[in-house]
DNA sequence: CGTCGTCTTGACCAAAGTCAACGCACGTGG
DNA sequence: CCACGTGCGTTGACTTTGGTCAAGACGACG
């Protein structure tokens, strides 16, 4: 069983042993997707549910101007597409940041959990109230937040998310992203980024280098971003 | 029972007259809200669900620095806080932007038609994974594009979700909200909106008159808000 | 060693914000 | 019934934030 999942899990609802080997059998073949390949894509009518097991993946639209917008990052023991589940076809794709790995669930499996699970179907329920949670400060951030505090912000809860499934070490954690793809998170361009970067750098706050992010000044960060995790 | 909320679950999954009898002995009586009042509050723990049935609401967040960003608009017939109920403690705010009504359903009637009814459980979780994608989508608004463009996109997305619960009448529906919470829903200035309203009329697309915006030409404000319902 | 993608910098531009004043409609109280 | 206050919409002048364009540096990799 991947291990991301099990913390995850573990947070939103405990689960019994017996919880988990239900879980474990009912999750499919790892499947492996190459960075920048996407792992579904708008219009899509997936059979299965993906859980990611290692990796980074964005979710996105695509506007008709050519223009994009990341709407979350999904992190490892993320369940990445409930949604499929329940209405069928997709409203937006998912791309893969970082080379990724997913295990799917097929949506009868899914349902037989949701039915005969309790526990699990708590646990997954919350996750999907969450992740609602997530979009809706993030139209915060992107709605009322300057710059500097908009990518603080995002910095802050995702090292929050990644250290719930330890993938933080120490001050630092792997977040190979462009920083053309970081203004597409939050709505800036990748030259403003840029020059915002640098100063959260001059500000001792967090740097960036080689795909890892190091943050320097937790608390001063979490100020700097306005952030409260109180929606995680 | 409330018309609206038949019409919205009707769209998301049919309904016997078996399950609307439940719905109907499971919805508590009336509470009216005045105009400006809030809903519920963040930190909240309510015991119950509500669905609105007449009114419009404003769910938002404050921020530290004294701007609020509203997330979304709730319609009647929308279920309006099933957070609440799997996850107990509200991350946001609602406010009642014009004077309401809403229906209360306790938690454990709640669970109750989750476990015993499978298509209102249906129909419910639809909703819930199309609030996301509309929170998903206010992201791409507010993220990605010009004030012109967002302000198309909200009336188009009003309209059209006003439209399922016959809340539109011809090309014109309530709207009692003032420019400075317009801005607020689209990250914009109360005197920029000002303007763009400014222009949509001059481009003969809406007017906003006296609480009531009438809609002159659909298929240009499509266009313009770059508006695609498939997400809806 | 050269190429490609990303980061960096500078100069300039445009969208939207801010501030302040004024108009207008509505409601209240004298 | 009028005078005034209040909230909202409107306008103008000015500022700021962030966008765009273009060029150069840097670094990984074939």
């Amino acid at each position: 069983m991947a291990k991301s999942l099990f913390h995850k899990l573990q947070r939103l609802n405990p689960l019994t042993e017996d919880d988990f080997a239900t879980l474990e059998r009912s999750l499919g073949a790892t499947r492996q997707v190459r960075a920048d390949e996407d792992v579904v894509s708008e219009g899509d009518r997936p059979t299965t549910c993906l859980v990611l097991t290692d990796g980074l993946v964005g979710r996105y639209k695509q506007l008709r101007n050519g223009r994009r917008q990341i709407v979350s990052f999904q992190v490892p023991g993320d369940f990445v597409d409930m949604h499929s589940f329940v209405l069928g076809r997709l409203d937006h794709s998912m791309g893969a940041l970082t080379p990724c790995r997913l295990r799917p669930i097929s949506h009868p499996a899914m349902q037989d959990i949701l039915d005969k699970h309790p526990r699990i179907a708590l646990a997954l329920w919350r996750e999907v109230m969450i992740d609602a949670a997530v979009f809706r400060e993030w139209v915060v951030n992107v709605g009322q937040r300057p710059a500097y505090e908009r990518l603080a912000h995002v910095f802050c809860e995702v090292a929050y998310r990644l250290k719930v499934v330890q993938q933080m070490h120490g001050d630092r954690f792997a977040f190979p992203v462009t920083q053309e793809e970081l203004g597409q998170a939050v709505g800036l361009s990748a030259v403003h980024v840029n020059r915002v970067m640098q100063r959260l750098k001059a500000d001792h706050l967090v740097t960036h280098r080689a795909g890892v992010l190091a943050i320097h000044d937790w608390q001063g960060l979490q100020t700097a971003g306005d952030f409260d995790p109180a929606y995680l």
